[in-house]
DNA sequence: TAATTCTTAATTGGATCCAATATTATGCTT
DNA sequence: AAGCATAATATTGGATCCAATTAAGAATTA
């Protein structure tokens, strides 16, 4: 079969991923399509899509090189998320999900609570938990009927995964930090409970925090509680 | 002198913002290659830029046509600029300007002041004003030290402009509403007051709301007032 | 030995060619 | 006349070629 510009671009970003190729290597058009067995037309494609990324960057003349990314910026890419869902969250509350996604929602709950319910999680485990947060999260941006959310999500889609400083990301330390996986559940369930009662302000609220909470910084169990409380009392 | 690549896709994107390739209008490879003098390589690169930046759409097989944005599109990235430089006016008082960024936003406001102190604005005063708002919005995302802003916000900056649904930002609408302007100017002086005072929270919600006053959807003149208030009790 | 200049080679950008594919148009058949 | 089959055409994607630019290295000179 012949590779494809989509294979060429996605192969090189599963290769950035993988650390297969490091920050700060340098990638040229020639090399890079002789070892991937196509031509230059779609590396220079892929190229220009994977800078777009923020994967790679330019070097006049000298070819591209994979961008180290500092943990400040996976920080800040994290943030960017955590407002962006945050108005997904409440846009979708005000806006009203349909049967569909609040169903979809409400069994990727379930899936979660049958995930963790396990004494100890595997790796296995983690992928299907990984899998099924990113399909929550992407329900709950589809349900805002803002495509720009989407659209600007897509920039930042893979630069919090860039190998170079895989802070919280590596699957051994999110393995160690499990039960933060619990607090992260614990707010999906607020956060459909927002959604699906209307309760805009609040839906967003939760969601920004919960972006923090993938970084590891997480509020305090107290609050957890807090929050669990507050949701008891109201609608 | 030899049309660029970078050429192609601003001369492009002029046609398609100025209204001289109108919504739904096809486009294809090889005659635009011709009348635009150049190769079909650079034109394809072009129409993928473009494409990343929502004015165009592809049709497989059938090339590419200018899209359509509706009025819910516009309002919808207004929305996403709105939490995003919000989140940047806050980060911005949290981190603290530099030296030069605040001298330059308090230049800029000076300068608002002096177009809007006329009678009767003039369509060159609007031109003149708007570079000045522009700069303005620049200069605090980049003081937020977020870079992933700048990067979500890159996918939404024609989007607004695109000739379909001109909304409320042609100039003739622009210059009957000009005392909206006054209005966001007036936030404009209230955003730099909250970073300069390093009142992250308040710096954040004027700035989204002012992302509405460019939809022309603003508070009443009693918000207005009151805002004043509030702004001269605190610090 | 260090600096400067000149040459070489690497690299990209644009143009053109070729192949694959899907759409559209045309003509034939019922 | 309508529908279907077939042929022609439009269109893109990939490969290769050519030219322009500049970075790197070598050689020469002070």
């Amino acid at each position: 079969m012949q590779k494809t510009q989509l294979n060429v671009v996605t192969s090189l970003r599963q290769m950035i991923l993988e650390g297969e190729l490091k920050a700060g290597a340098r990638l040229a058009e020639i090399p890079t399509s002789e070892k991937l067995g196509v031509s230059r037309t779609p590396v220079r494609i892929a190229f220009r899509a994977l800078e777009q990324e923020g994967l790679l960057t330019k070097l006049p003349r000298r070819g591209y090189e994979v961008r180290s990314v500092s943990t400040e910026e996976i920080i800040g890419a994290v943030e960017v998320r955590g407002v962006l869902e945050g108005l997904a969250a409440r846009q979708a509350a005000e806006r009203g999900m349909s049967e569909d996604q609040q169903k979809a929602l409400a069994a990727l709950l379930e899936e979660g609570d049958r995930i963790l319910a396990v004494d100890e999680l595997t790796e296995s485990d983690l992928e299907q938990y990984q899998q099924m947060n990113k399909r929550f999260h992407d329900i709950v941006i589809e349900a805002s009927h803002n495509p720009a959310i989407h659209a600007a999500l897509s920039r930042n889609e893979h630069l919090p995964f860039a190998s170079a400083s895989a802070l919280a990301f590596d699957k051994a330390h999110m393995l160690r930090e499990a039960k933060r996986f619990e607090f992260a559940h614990m707010q999906h369930h607020h956060v459909y409970h927002a959604i699906v009662n209307g309760l805009g302000t609040r839906a967003e609220g939760i969601m920004r925090e919960h972006a923090n909470a993938t970084l590891g910084y997480i509020n305090s169990p107290r609050n957890a509680d807090q929050l669990t409380v507050i949701s008891e009392h109201d609608t």
